[in-house]
DNA sequence: TCCCGGCGTTACACACGGTTACAAACCGTT
DNA sequence: AACGGTTTGTAACCGTGTGTAACGCCGGGA
């Protein structure tokens, strides 16, 4: 749900994903300790001692930036096979907070253990540096379409990445159910809620998804994708 | 010049910065190849096959993120010390265009040679997983204050953090000139050239700052922070 | 030296999205 | 079923930042 180039197109072609990685080999050198997650709890918080990597095994996280001031921003939403903490590799403290948007299961990895696994399995450290650098790329494209698309763009961009999202993951692109509220996404959209909501009505009334509350209907696939591409009308 | 937290904090205070790193020692790992850029001169162009990372030397560069519609984001602003192509690791081709602001220097590191040379060298396999995940630290940064600052902060925040890299460099963090034009900065920044124009012209009138065009001198460094948080007024 | 093009600045009208306010729908609790 | 709190939707107004345009400045080339 990071807003990433939609397509995947060559350049992200390969982008490795820590799902497929063998966990079982894992096991013996990273003792992988399961935590269940209810909604709205936190993971972490911004500041305390970094010692782990989680894995995400179901349900939905974001990550929030914080500022001194109070000023708040959600950096992205994490689903099954992604991985969280990587953020805040060579700090002692987590740069950001982590909190479940609903009930789930997170795989911790204490990073040390990780670290000289890393020198055991040189395939885990390809995969840990891909995805730092995927990381990367999702901010990036984010930057891209904060930076240069307008209200409804943005939102409609949204969709068609929480689509390919729930696609990947084996799920309908078609018909879903958004798991975080309005406030999170507007956060996240550089947008107010209000906003979004129009937004939402609007590609509601433009036929090109159908929204009731949390509930997205995608009518026209390639409509959404025109509206969140550059094109105006 | 990526608008992170421009205060050193707890949560900072530990990223690696490629800069110190033993180059005399991995040149026995690494054929490093010197480039000499000219301004305007693309080091590399999205879509180019990626084999190498970049190291900064002199001079700054701009990397650019290209949308398949024509849409364009300054990613952001490198100097020397900086790592570039790092966005690009998992990829056959290059994620983003890189292009140099002034004439200068690179030191072209082949990616293959950087692997094995990683498992040689613990230092550098860590090393260069910091620099991936504090450029990662960077961008959230920027989405924060893209997300929650307006025109005047943002800019004031652009400041600020311009100043604190100059000043790491060993220049003066009080008195610099740009190297890029306003059109890259407003993109940067999300605004429109204009928009920081006069938000630049503003600050001079607050005497927070006196601006000549590309040359900045810093009047009252504790006010221009105050502007760049989310501090009103 | 003059001319030209790129860059930066400024002025003004306007539009998009923020602000504010209120209402409706949903949820868990009693 | 009634209640309170939270989340979402809708509407009117307003302000920040944008679009447009014109002008000034500076540097490079003829």
């Amino acid at each position: 749900m990071n807003m990433q180039a939609e397509a995947t197109d060559t350049r992200t072609a390969h982008a490795a994903a820590f799902a497929d990685l063998d966990f079982d080999l894992l096991r013996r050198y990273v003792q992988v300790i399961r935590h269940k997650l209810t909604a709205d709890q936190y993971l972490y918080h911004a500041g305390q001692p970094f010692q782990a990597l989680y894995f995400v095994h179901s349900g939905c996280l974001k990550t929030v930036e914080l500022a001194d001031d109070g000023r708040d921003q959600v950096t992205g939403f994490r689903m099954r096979g992604d991985l969280l903490g990587i953020e805040s590799i060579g700090l002692r403290q987590h740069a950001c907070s982590a909190v479940a948007l609903e009930q789930g299961e997170v795989w911790e990895l204490p990073y040390p253990a990780m670290l000289t696994a890393c020198r055991e399995l040189p395939e885990l450290q390809a995969k840990l540096t891909a995805a730092l650098a995927e990381q990367i790329r999702q901010d990036h494209a984010w930057m891209l379409n904060v930076g240069t698309l307008n209200a409804e763009q943005r939102v409609a961009s949204f969709l068609v990445d929480v689509a390919a999202r729930y696609a990947r993951l084996g799920y309908s692109a078609r018909h879903f159910i958004l798991r975080m509220r309005r406030t999170d996404m507007a956060n996240f959209l550089a947008l107010k809620h209000e906003t979004v909501s129009r937004a939402m009505t609007r590609l509601d009334d433009l036929r090109l998804i159908a929204v009731e509350r949390r509930e997205v209907r995608v009518l026209d696939d390639a409509g959404l994708r025109r509206m969140a591409a550059g094109c105006a009308s």
